[in-house]
DNA sequence: ACCTGAACACCGTTCAAGT
DNA sequence: ACCTGAACACCGTTCAAGT
């Protein structure tokens, strides 16, 4: 006499939870209530499951973490950039960079330790892109290496601060833009650049130059590999 | 007669506890247990305070370590780099960077919105000397603030995947060095080079190549300027 | 005015026990 | 074998009340 547990499995065994149904109940999470309400015991409540039991699928949170994005990556980060090796080098980080901007909550593991380890093979291609095409534009692997780490910092930090900073779209009230040094008087004596440029700031922090100063970051570390 | 300088329970009321003492409790909770352990209940056991009368000197956990932060930086953060502009910005960004870095800690607030706008005036100053510098050189306002927030972005990156990395000092056991891509075999004909590389990349991943880098990212910067 | 215990509304993780 | 309730060891923050 078959279990009547949860319908719609194969034959055999009772249809335990799944690697797949974990993810799919996750992203509804996200996109119902907001990254910062996935948590492990709000997800197994989603599952209908105790809590305990979603630690037979998953290691521990961040493992969680890691699984959904490397399910992400594998959805959006196909790429394999023609044209120059220094624009296969820009095409590739604004790959790597759009993917991982597009959901914030990606900002809780980016910095984790051995995270870059953790990544499925479409991330990896990424790198393998920027690698490859920095020593076939000259670097020497140890460049080639140092090269994509420090357009990885910079495509973190780009995306970790945006990820916290809260867009007023169109809120043209004096309280928007907290980002702004100026909202104190500031002395005008000792920082005049900055008493200058007063409430211009919040409207130029909010522009989007990221693929611009990485094209200018590019350059600037291929132009100093070439030097040595 | 003298006094304890923390009265434990209701000896009369010397001055109440103040902004002073507890950062000085806090930074002791962060050398002798780990910035890990710095939360507002510990906080207030350690002073021999109620948790609630600690939130009648700090608005929340995040003012907590914003005040930290900012008297930490009005200790270490004094400079006022001579030499040519590209210098200078290299140098302010350079100190920001090691004022920032020594305590990892200051990860948890980097990327919280509106940080910059929270710093007090030694932090500032380094923003002001990096944002004068890139006009004198020849940019634009706007180019300047770019130019600032670029190098910010790569900056905050660093300290924030150096702050979650575990350094393993020594250990040449197999299981050290988590951030490689390469204990579990990746495709060699598919990714190449990262297979090339092989277990040469935590060695190279942990060099330090902060300053360099940032050298380069400031060139290629200042090029792109001079070019518009 | 200054301070606080208790409560609220949560966390991630473990483990002995149940089915 | 698979699953789980209950417990452990915490969090940040609020509020009504005490001194």
């Amino acid at each position: 006499m078959p279990r009547p547990h949860r319908p719609r499995g194969r034959t055999g065994r009772p249809p335990a939870t799944s690697r797949a149904e974990i993810l799919v109940a996750a992203r509804r999470i996200i996109e119902r209530d907001g990254w910062e309400k996935l948590t492990v015991r709000r997800l197994a409540a989603e599952l209908g499951i105790g809590t305990t039991t979603l630690y037979h699928h998953v290691r521990d949170r961040e493992d969680l973490l890691v699984q959904l994005l490397n399910e992400h990556t594998e959805q959006t980060l196909r790429l394999d950039p023609p044209g120059e090796p220094r624009d296969r080098i820009v095409a590739a980080a604004v790959a790597m960079h759009d993917s991982l901007a597009a959901w914030p909550w990606a900002a809780e593991i980016l910095t984790t330790d051995g995270f870059l380890a953790r990544l499925g093979e479409p991330a990896l291609r990424v790198v393998e892109t920027i690698v490859a095409a920095a020593i076939e534009h000259g670097c020497s692997p140890a460049q080639a290496v140092h090269l994509f780490r420090s357009l990885w910092y910079y495509t973190v930090g780009e995306i970790l601060v945006r990820a916290h900073t809260v867009h007023r779209h169109g809120d043209q009230s004096p309280a928007a833009g907290r980002d702004t040094f100026f909202e104190t008087g500031i002395d005008a004596s000792r920082l005049p650049h900055l008493a200058a440029l007063g409430d211009q700031w919040p409207e130029l922090a909010a522009q989007d130059t990221y693929a611009q100063a990485l094209g200018a970051f590019v350059d600037g570390l291929l132009a100093q590999a070439a030097q040595r």
